[in-house]
DNA sequence: CCCCAGCCATGCCTTTCAAGTATATCTCAG
DNA sequence: CTGAGATATACTTGAAAGGCATGGCTGGGG
């Protein structure tokens, strides 16, 4: 049996002529008159009762006609799901991010990409920069949006930059240093510090031994916090200061104020990591999305 | 696109080698490679990554060997119940009964049926005499089990009778002609006699007209009533005596007793009716049980 | 280092089978 | 009774599936 029997005996039994169908087939009449004797030989089973005035569908002649229709449409499904495949439009994306370098950046993603490919599922994973290196390593994540990470933890991996924040001191709109227009490194030794766990935020850490090593001295540090809101909930109680990437701001929504820094430290560089070896079609495509993120931002 | 290429194709999938699914398949190498070019450029899209080592599907191969397996099972699944619906296997069958009469035969029926064709679901219609034949007539059921209706409501139908059931006096336990070996039909006179109610059950009214014409005389009539339960129950009640047929025992279980009438008069034929022209296969099953169980029964 | 084995692709020929043409048969309608 | 319209049959044609021979590429073993 071949795609060609249901094609025609649907044609057959939707129209209970065999004339009339091989006429909108556009095959001779005993072409297809003898495709479908061969259809019924295959069965085994009568699928049409003829008389000589034109033919009606038995019993089981209707049973078939209407699972071979199914059979019709499922194939058909089945090439547009290959195609839809090969341009990305389907599937799971695995997608680790860092939740707060990306508050901006990851709605945009997401809904650029959802415009284009609405039927790929994105799972998100908020993970640590390790995680997600590791984890786009060992393929349970296809793509990361996170902080650049040191060269060497890249190896095998591509990264591309999207955007910098620049650094800038968190405090509560009370404090003293909220009415500065500008906050000099030497003034922040005179508080406490409020700062992203160590072992969970490895860049944070590193950036800012490079910034206070300069100095050769280092604020009391008032608390470490595990995620970007109970940092901003601690610097808007007062606890302490913090240095900030200015994308935070997005998270606080006024609940604390931003003073650039001076002179100014090097920016957070905000930016996507994929395997290079292992790209589906659909990872390309939200790749050529964040691409474009970059282009309408700048 | 036909099965052929599916059947190629997920053969390929499977075995991720041309040459290995060309031997498993009995054709030559390069006559499934064709093939399966071919439907590459059908679909549009490449579904396999070819290397002078082997192939290896891409996400969107992956994606239509899957859908292709299903299509292939679905065609597979279709021949098969053409077969079964040929062999009187699948579908509903509308069945007419009348619940007192066929007591005894509809459970024994359904049971042999649903062990040749467990497939079938049988929609079960209790109704009267004449909404069976109007029934038939119409499409609404495709087999009716019956008391034997007369002759000229059956125009068009075919009838055939499986068993015949002698009419008796029913009786209280507690009543004087419980102790009788027989009763005459005159002593009938004598009690008020409970019947079933003339519109519903026409042919047993005329079966009492022409039990008690030649006597000139009928009971005085103690209830009317619109089933056997509901009989069993005014004649256990001592409301009257009734006539009935001796299958009435199998719904009364020692609430009432039967006794023999004398002299016999015409015992209750029961069979069963369908329409000629409009037999499906599985309707021509059923009655082939129906007929069994009358061998069997005899 | 080279060669062979194994894989897939290509070119050409053969075979198969679907399609087309002509015609037969049947039935209903006019 | 005949013509229109339906399906079936017989035979021919042609496209495409299949087979065979062969070529290019790569990786492993001698």
């Amino acid at each position: 049996m071949e795609l060609r029997h249901l094609r025609y005996f649907t044609a057959v039994a939707e129209l209970a002529s065999v004339s009339h169908a091989a006429r909108k087939l556009r095959v001779a009449q005993p072409a297809l008159s003898r495709q479908i004797r061969d259809l019924e030989a295959e069965i085994g089973v009568p699928l049409l009762e003829r008389n000589s005035r034109g033919v009606k569908l038995t019993e089981a002649g209707r049973a078939f006609a209407r699972e071979a229709r199914e059979v019709l449409s499922k194939a058909e499904a089945a090439m547009e799901l290959a195609r839809a495949t090969a341009r990305g439009e389907t599937g799971v994306l695995h997608l680790g991010y860092a939740p707060s370098p990306t508050a901006e950046l990851l709605p945009r993603a997401l809904h650029a990409f959802q415009n284009e490919a609405p039927n790929v599922r994105i799972e998100l994973h908020d993970n640590s920069t390790e995680e997600m290196v590791d984890g786009l390593r060992d393929g349970r994540l296809q793509i990361a949006m996170l902080v650049r990470p040191t060269q060497e933890s890249l190896r095998g991996l591509v990264y591309e930059s999207l955007l910098t924040y620049p650094m800038c001191v968190a405090v509560s709109p009370k404090h003293p240093l909220a009415r500065s227009a500008r906050v000099g490194l030497k003034r922040i030794l005179q508080e406490k510090l409020i700062v992203y766990s160590k072992d969970q935020y490895h860049e944070y850490d590193e950036q800012l031994q490079r910034l206070f090593g300069p100095l050769g001295s280092f604020p009391e540090i008032a608390a470490e916090c595990d995620s970007g809101s109970s940092l901003i909930a601690a610097v808007e109680s007062m606890r302490g200061v913090a240095i900030v990437p200015s994308v935070i701001r997005c998270l606080a929504s006024g609940r604390i104020r931003l003073r650039p820094l001076h002179p100014f430290p090097a920016p957070l560089e905000v930016g996507f990591a994929y395997l290079a070896t292992s790209t589906t079609p659909r990872c390309s495509r939200f790749i050529e999305v964040l691409r474009q993120l970059k282009t309408t931002t700048a």
